[in-house]
DNA sequence: AATTACATTCTACAAGCGTAGAATATAAGC
DNA sequence: GCTTATATTCTACGCTTGTAGAATGTAATT
């Protein structure tokens, strides 16, 4: 499994891929990518990282290839979750949640979100469970 | 001010300085940080950049220096935090503590925690606020 | 003041990352 | 099949990070 946080491009890169919810021929990502201003060597080096590292795939077509992902977003955010909160957070999740709140990261909706996110949870795990 | 997230080595030297709430020596911080089993060099080296780049002060002290964090763990914080919502949450602090919740970082107490928190949060931003 | 002990700075290097030009492969068009 | 257009791979370079040995500075000891 991928236990390490990916670079910052190469997270751009896959967000890309997540996003488009299927896979993406080089210039596909390169328009989604737009902001970057990458030269296309750029992408695809960072492509091929990705690939030797297991995180996407591709498949011919055409002249060029298929890229997708092979790591999901979901797979991948306890990566960063965790790490967020190790970094940092001493595995406090309200230490995280407060920081945000203090850093004006969390709006008021972001707030109501939250609670009504947290009871549906406490509901959920109610009954019998193991921790 | 700093934008950037610093550097997994630096941080923990940094969150070394936080945790003990008051300038130390360098074999203070080694004791500290005996876990890492760093070369003083090494440390120093750290120490060094982390200078460098403003958030650590140093004040002579006999033979060597009193090093103190001239950047709070409260100044970086949401640093840390919004990075982490920007980077792959794009924004919604509930996806993050979704993701958490998923990945089991979030203990019963932690979500009894949150709750108690939101709900002040929520009280102390009731009235006027500017936001 | 010479010696000793300890602290810091210099220098260095390998790996990782962001980036892209040069070279090469592959398919399309004529 | 040859030329052309386009996609990919090779190669590369500068910067950052993790790490530390060698060199040097500084204070304590005798």
């Amino acid at each position: 499994m991928h236990e390490k946080r990916l670079p910052d491009a190469e997270l751009e890169v896959m967000k890309a891929l997540w996003d488009a919810g299927q896979p993406l021929t080089r210039t596909q990502l390169e328009t989604r990518l737009a902001g970057h201003n990458w030269a296309s060597t750029t992408l695809l080096a960072l492509l091929a990282r990705l690939e030797a590292k297991g995180c996407v795939s591709r498949s011919r077509q055409g002249r060029g290839y298929l890229y997708s992902a092979a790591l999901s977003r979901r797979e991948y955010l306890p990566v960063e979750s965790r790490s967020a909160l190790s970094r940092l957070f001493e595995g406090s999740a309200k230490n995280l949640i407060a920081a945000m709140a203090e850093s004006d990261a969390l709006s008021d909706r972001d707030i109501d979100e939250l609670e009504a996110y947290l009871a549906r949870l406490k509901a959920g795990r109610g009954g019998a469970h193991q921790d």
